[in-house]
RNA sequence: GCCCACAUAGCUCAGUCGGUAGAGCACUUCCUUGGUAAGGAAGAGGUCGUCAGUUCGAUUCUGAUUGUGGGCUCCA
C-alpha cells in the first residue's frame, strides 16, 4: 500500500503498486498528458516506472528543467531511430544532451551532407507522428552484449564493456529501434514536438584524435514550437554580435590568406588595441612590474634547453641564417630568464616582475584558427615573476586582485575560474604539488573567487589557474592565466643568492591578465557588441555641421577637443544631418556633436549619444568635462 | 591535422539545368544648404579564390590547392 507524498506535502494512498503515470492520472487528466517522467525520492524515472513502497514523487513535465533535458535526450534517440531507418548500416554510438540541444555520433561509410539532414529531420517527424510507445527493459551485461552484437552495433558493445559491472543496464525500445540507455525517456515519441537538426561535423571516437572519426549530427530541441522559434531567433541576434561582423562594420581589422591567422589592424581597431595596451601598461607599472623587450627570433639552442622544442617544436616557426637555426619566439619566458640571469641576484631583489608585450608566433593547426580568438601571431600582456617559495602565495594573491580589478574596468563581472592540477606526466614530487596547488587555491579563496578544479590539466611543470570569459554565443575562452613553474628557471640556470649565502633557484610565475590581446579584443568587441564605452571607442565623437557655413567652427572645435586627447572626427560632407546621424550611430560612435548657426553663435555644441539620448546644447568646456569624467569611469558597472 | 559546408563588385547577397553575370548599400559626378536614424539624378565598378582536367566553349561539371565558417583534436 504505497503512500505517495507530492511536492506540496499532500499524500495519496494506493492499494497496490502504482506507476508514475497512474499517480499523475489520479491528480488530473491534464497532468497525465503532460507527464514526461517522475522524480521518485530524487531519482529520475520513466512514467511507466512502478512504485512499490512509500515514496516522495514529483511529476516532471516540460516546465521542469529536468523535463527539457529528457526531451532533448529523447530527441537524440529519435535522431538515431531516424538514421537507422534511413541508413540501416550506420552504427550508433553515443547521443548526449548539451546546452540547448543534443548530438548523436554515428559510424557510417556514407558522409552526411546538409541535404541528408533535411531527409533525416523529415523521417524524425514521421516517427513522431507514429507516436511509438517507449519501453524499457533491464538486461544483464551478457544479454546486452549478445543483443547488440547480433544487430551489428559494435560500438555499443565497446561501450557496454566499459560500463562498470555493478551497474544495471537497460535497453529502451521505440518501434523497431532499440538503444542502450540509462533513461529516462518521454513515454512516447509523439511528445517530441519542437526540434531542428542544426549541423553535421566530425568527431573522434572517444574524443581521441588517434581514433577513427565519427559523424556527429547536432540538433536543438525545446518544449514547444514557440520556444524553438524564440531560440532560433535569438541565435540570429547573437550572430550579429560576432566580432568578425562588427569588425567589418566598424573597420577594425581584416584577415588575408597571405598571412593566415595574423591580423591586419586598421586605424579603428588599432586605436582600441593601443588603448587597452596602454591601460595595462599603466596598471602593471603601478603594481611594481618592470617592462622589458626581448628579441623576436632566438637561437634554437635556447628552446632546446627550455624544453619547448621537444614539446612544441611542431608549432614553432623557424628561420635559418648563416648556418644558424633560430626560432621565432612562441613565448617570452626563456628570454625573461636571460634578463634575470644578467648580474648576480640577491634574495633582497625578489620578487622581480618582468613584463613584455612581445609578439609571439605559434603555428597553430590550420583548423584551429578562429577570428581574433585563435591566431598565429599575438601579443600577450605577459609577465614573469621570479620569487622565493615563501613569496608564492602573496604574489599569486596580488596578481589575482589586480586581475579582478582590471576586469571590472572592462565591465566583466562573470569570470569563469579553473584550477588545473597535476597531470599524469609531470616534474616534481607529490609533496611539492600538494603545496603549490594549495597555494593557488588559497590565493583564489582569499580573493573571494569561486572556482572549479580541472584535475590533470595543469602544465607538466606546475599547476595553473585559468580565467575564462565567454564570447557572444557562450563559448568560453581562456584569457588570464597564472602558472607556477619550478622547472624552467633551473633548466636555464637561474639562481639567486639566499640569506645564508647559498645559491637558490627562484620559482617563476607565468601570468597574464588579458592573455592574448587579440583574443581579448575579440571578446571585448562581442561583450560590447561594438558599442564601446568612451574610453575605448576608436572614434569617441564626430562633430558635424548642418550647412557649409559652420565648417570652420567644426574644424576649430575638433582641433580643440583633439588637443585634450579626444579621438574626434569631423564630418563636413554635403549631407543632411539626419543622414550623418544615422551613419555614425551605425558606426557606434558614442557622441554625435552637431553644430548649426545657433551653436556657432553661442560657442556651444548640440550633444547626442549613440543610443539616441539628447543631452541638449552645452558649451564646449562643459562637454569636455562630461566626456573626461566618463573616460575616467572606464567600463565599470556601478553596483 | 581530421569531418562537413562555403568562396560571385568595397559590403550583403542573387544568378547561370555549361554560351564570360545582376540587385541593394557603399563609391564618383551633378542638383539639393537641408536641425538629429536613409533628399534626388546620372555614372563607374567583377577574366565569379587559385591551379589543373573534361568540353567547340567552364563562374557553372570534376580534381587538387589556399582561405574562411561550424565542429573534433590541440592550445607552452
Amino acid at each position: 500500500m504505497p503512500v505517495i507524498t507530492l511536492p506540496d506535502g499532500t499524500t495519496k494512498t494506493f492499494d497496490s503498486p502504482v506507476t508514475v503515470a497512474q499517480v499523475a492520472a489520479s491528480i488530473g487528466a491534464g497532468l497525465a498528458k503532460a507527464a514526461i517522467a517522475g522524480k521518485v525520492n530524487d531519482k529520475l524515472v520513466d512514467t511507466f516506472y512502478t512504485i512499490n513502497d512509500d515514496a516522495n514523487l514529483r511529476i516532471i513535465t516540460d516546465r521542469d528543467p529536468e523535463g527539457l533535458e529528457i526531451i532533448r535526450h529523447s530527441t537524440a534517440h529519435l535522431l538515431a531511430h531516424a538514421v537507422k531507418t534511413l541508413y540501416p548500416t550506420a552504427q550508433v554510438t553515443i547521443g548526449p544532451v548539451i546546452e540547448n540541444g543534443f548530438y548523436y555520433d554515428f559510424a557510417f561509410s556514407h558522409t552526411f551532407t546538409t541535404e541528408d539532414l533535411a531527409k533525416i529531420e523529415a523521417k524524425m517527424q514521421e516517427i513522431v507522428e507514429q507516436n511509438y510507445q517507449v519501453s524499457r527493459k533491464e538486461v544483464s551485461r551478457d544479454e546486452a552484449i549478445k543483443y547488440f552484437r547480433s544487430i551489428g552495433e559494435e560500438y555499443k558493445v565497446r561501450i557496454i564493456e566499459d560500463i562498470s559491472a555493478d551497474e544495471q543496464l537497460s535497453i529502451y525500445q521505440q518501434g523497431d529501434f532499440a538503444d542502450l540507455c540509462r533513461g529516462p525517456h518521454v513515454p512516447s515519441t509523439g511528445m517530441l514536438k519542437a526540434f531542428k537538426l542544426t549541423k553535421v561535423s566530425g568527431a573522434y571516437w572517444r574524443g581521441d584524435s588517434k581514433n577513427e572519426m565519427l559523424q556527429r549530427v547536432y540538433g536543438t530541441a525545446w518544449k514547444d514550437k514557440k520556444a524553438l522559434e524564440e531560440y532560433l531567433k535569438q541565435q540570429e541576434e547573437i550572430e550579429k554580435r560576432d566580432h568578425r561582423k562588427i569588425a567589418k562594420n566598424m573597420d577594425l581589422f581584416h584577415f588575408q590568406d597571405i598571412a593566415a591567422g595574423m591580423v591586419f589592424w586598421h586605424e579603428n581597431g588599432w586605436a582600441i588595441y593601443q588603448q587597452v595596451k596602454q591601460y595595462i601598461s599603466d596598471r602593471i607599472a603601478e603594481d611594481g612590474y618592470q617592462q622589458v623587450a626581448t628579441p623576436q627570433i632566438v637561437d634554437l639552442d635556447l628552446w632546446r634547453r627550455s624544453g619547448h622544442w621537444d614539446m612544441f617544436g611542431e608549432e614553432m616557426f623557424t628561420v635559418e641564417s648563416d648556418n644558424r637555426q633560430y626560432a621565432v619566439k612562441p613565448m617570452n619566458c626563456p628570454c625573461h630568464v636571460q634578463i634575470f640571469n644578467q648580474g648576480l641576484r640577491s634574495y633582497r631583489d625578489l620578487p622581480i616582475r618582468l613584463a613584455e608585450f612581445g609578439y609571439l608566433h605559434r603555428n597553430e593547426l590550420s583548423g584551429a584558427m578562429h577570428g581574433l580568438m585563435r591566431v598565429r601571431q599575438m601579443v600577450q600582456d605577459d609577465a614573469h615573476i621570479f620569487c622565493a617559495e615563501d613569496q608564492i602565495q602573496e604574489e599569486s594573491a596580488r596578481f589575482i586582485r589586480l586581475l579582478i580589478d582590471v576586469y571590472k574596468d572592462f565591465g566583466f563581472n562573470e569570470i569563469i575560474v579553473r584550477l588545473a592540477t597535476r597531470p599524469d606526466k609531470r616534474l616534481g614530487t607529490d609533496a611539492l604539488w600538494d603545496q603549490t596547488e594549495g597555494a593557488l587555491a588559497a590565493a583564489l579563496k582569499s580573493s573571494g573567487l569561486t572556482f572549479e578544479y580541472r584535475p590533470g590539466e595543469g602544465a607538466f611543470y606546475g599547476p595553473k589557474v585559468e580565467f575564462h570569459l565567454k564570447d557572444s554565443i557562450g563559448r568560453t575562452w581562456q584569457c588570464g592565466t597564472l602558472q607556477l613553474d619550478y622547472a624552467m628557471p633551473g633548466r636555464l640556470d637561474a639562481y639567486y643568492i639566499a640569506e645564508d649565502g647559498s645559491k637558490k633557484v627562484p620559482v617563476m610565475l607565468h601570468r597574464a591578465i588579458l592573455g592574448s590581446l587579440e583574443r581579448f579584443l575579440g571578446i571585448l568587441i562581442e561583450h560590447y557588441a561594438g558599442k564601446f564605452p568612451v574610453w575605448l571607442a576608436p572614434v569617441q565623437a564626430v562633430i558635424m555641421n548642418i550647412t557649409d557655413k559652420q565648417a570652420s567652427y567644426v574644424e576649430e572645435i575638433s582641433r580643440e577637443l583633439k588637443k585634450h586627447g579626444l579621438r574626434v572626427k569631423s564630418d563636413l560632407r554635403n549631407e543632411k544631418i539626419g543622414f550623418k546621424i544615422r551613419e555614425h550611430t551605425l558606426e557606434n560612435v558614442p557622441y554625435l556633436l552637431v553644430a548649426g548657426d545657433r551653436e556657432v553663435e553661442n560657442r556651444t555644441l548640440s550633444v547626442r549619444t549613440q543610443d539616441g539620448k539628447d543631452l541638449g546644447v552645452m558649451p564646449v568646456d562643459k562637454y569636455l568635462e562630461l566626456v573626461k569624467a566618463e573616460i575616467q569611469r572606464r567600463g565599470r558597472v556601478e553596483t
